[in-house]
DNA sequence: CGTGAAACGGAGCACTCGCTCCGGCTACCG
DNA sequence: CGGTAGCCGGAGCGAGTGCTCCGTTTCACG
C-alpha cells in the first residue's frame, strides 16, 4: 500500500496540508483493512500522526473519510486485478474470485464496503464508486467467459458479483482451506457442464 | 415465535419472576431477529415492560441474554425444519437451504448468530449451542443426500454449514430472486454431475 | 392478614465515539 | 525577513451504551 498523497493538491495547498491528508487516508486505509468499516477516528487520527482538528478539516465527516480511503483502496485493486489477466477466459474468472477472496482474509474490511455498495442498500451512494471500481472488471471478465463457453450462460456479471461478496463475507473468519472448498463448489456451479435452469430475476424455485 | 416462558422455573421461584423472564426472551428474540444481534438493553426491557434491574437480575450480561434468547430460536428454527423433512434427500437439502435463508432474509440477525459460532471465532463458547441446534440436523441431510447419491460424495457437513452462513450474509441485502439465483448455482455445484476434484481440507488450489 | 425476602424499576455511573472549538504555530507571499 | 492566512492539535461536548445501585413494591408462606 503505497502512498496516495499525490491525489493531494489542486491549487496551491500549503504542503503540510497536503502531506498530512495523504497520512489520513493511509492511515485509514490501514485500519480499515485490520479491522473492517468500524474505525475510531481518534485512531485514525493516531496512526496519521495528526490531531483530530486536522482530520476533521480535511475531510468533512468520518463517512467522508473512509469514503476517500476505500476508494484509493479500490482503485489499486481494479489496478492490480488487471495487471493480472492472462486472456485465458476462465482462469481469469476463478483466479480474480480466489485473489479477491484472499484480500479479504487479509483485510476483513474490504468487501464489507463492497457489500455496502450493493443496489438497493440504504444511505449506500457515497460507497457506489468502490463497486464502479471492480465492477466493469468483474463484467469483462464474465462476458469473455461466455464468449469462451465456459461459464454458463444465464450467470450474470451481477450473479458472480453477489457470489463474492456472499464469499468475501465467511472468508475472514474461516481457514483458508476451507473457505477455498466452497469457492471451488461455487465455481464448479458456474461452469457450463453444471447448467440446470435458473430462476429469472422475477420469479424463482430454486430447489427441484 | 410463541412463548418461551415455560422453560423459565425450576424451584419455587415467583410467579412474576418467571413471567418478566420469558417476557425477556421473547423480546430479545425479536429484536434480534428484526435487527440483528446488536440491540440496545434498554429497548429490550422497554419492549419486554421490565426495568433494567429486572433484565440484569435474571442475566448477568447482555450477552448472555442474547444467548438464551439465540437458544430458544434455533432450537425452534431446528424443530420445524425437522418437522418439513419429507424423506427425500434432495429435496429436503435445498429445501432447508432455501426455507433457511427465507428466515434470514426476515430476521437478519438469525445467521449472525450461526456465524459467531463458527468453529475458530473468538470468544465464540457461548455460542456454540446455536450451532449445535441445527449441525445435526444438517450433517444428517448431507448424509442422506450422500447415500441417494445426488450429493458429490467430497462435500462435508461443515462445507454445506458455509455454504449456508455465506449465502445467509447476502440474503437478507438483496432482493429475494437475486440470492434464490445464487442458492440455485451453488446447489449445483454441489451435485454430483457438477463434481470436479475438490482440493481437500488440507491443501488448496481452487484455479480451473 | 402480616411480614420479610425477593423482585421491581429507573436514575445514574463510567466509558466510548463522532465531532467542534479555539489558542498557538508555521508555511508561504511580498 | 516580517506579517498573516491558514493550518495544527487536543481538550471537551453531547449523544449513546452496558451495567449498577438502591429505595420501593409485590408475592407467598404462616
Amino acid at each position: 500500500m503505497t502512498s496516495p498523497s499525490a491525489a493531494a493538491s489542486s491549487a496551491a495547498t500549503r504542503s503540510d496540508a497536503a502531506r498530512n491528508r495523504g497520512r489520513l487516508l493511509d492511515a485509514a486505509a490501514g485500519l480499515i483493512a485490520e479491522r473492517g468499516s468500524d474505525v475510531d477516528v481518534r485512531e485514525i487520527a493516531r496512526r496519521a500522526e495528526v490531531g483530530m482538528g486536522t482530520l476533521y478539516r480535511h475531510f468533512p465527516t468520518k463517512e467522508a473519510l473512509l469514503d476517500a480511503a476505500l476508494e484509493y483502496v479500490f482503485t489499486s485493486w481494479a489496478a492490480s486485478a488487471t495487471a493480472a489477466l492472462t486472456g485465458r477466459a476462465w482462469p481469469d474468472l476463478s483466479g480474480f474470485l480466489a485473489d479477491a477472496l484472499t484480500r479479504q482474509t487479509a483485510s476483513p474490511g474490504l468487501l464489507d464496503a463492497y457489500c455496502q455498495a450493493l443496489p438497493g442498500q440504504a444511505g449506500n451512494t457515497a460507497r457506489q464508486h468502490c463497486r464502479q471500481q471492480v465492477g466493469p472488471l468483474i463484467a469483462d471478465l464474465v462476458r469473455a467467459a461466455h464468449e469462451s463457453g465456459e461459464l454458463r450462460p444465464d450467470i450474470t456479471a451481477e450473479d458472480v458479483s453477489l457470489l463474492l461478496v456472499a464469499l468475501g463475507r465467511i472468508a475472514p473468519v474461516v481457514p483458508e482451506p476451507a473457505w477455498r472448498r466452497i469457492l471451488h463448489v461455487a465455481l464448479d456451479g458456474l461452469r457450463t457442464s453444471a447448467a440446470t435452469p435458473l430462476p429469472d430475476a422475477a420469479q424463482a424455485t430454486p430447489g427441484h
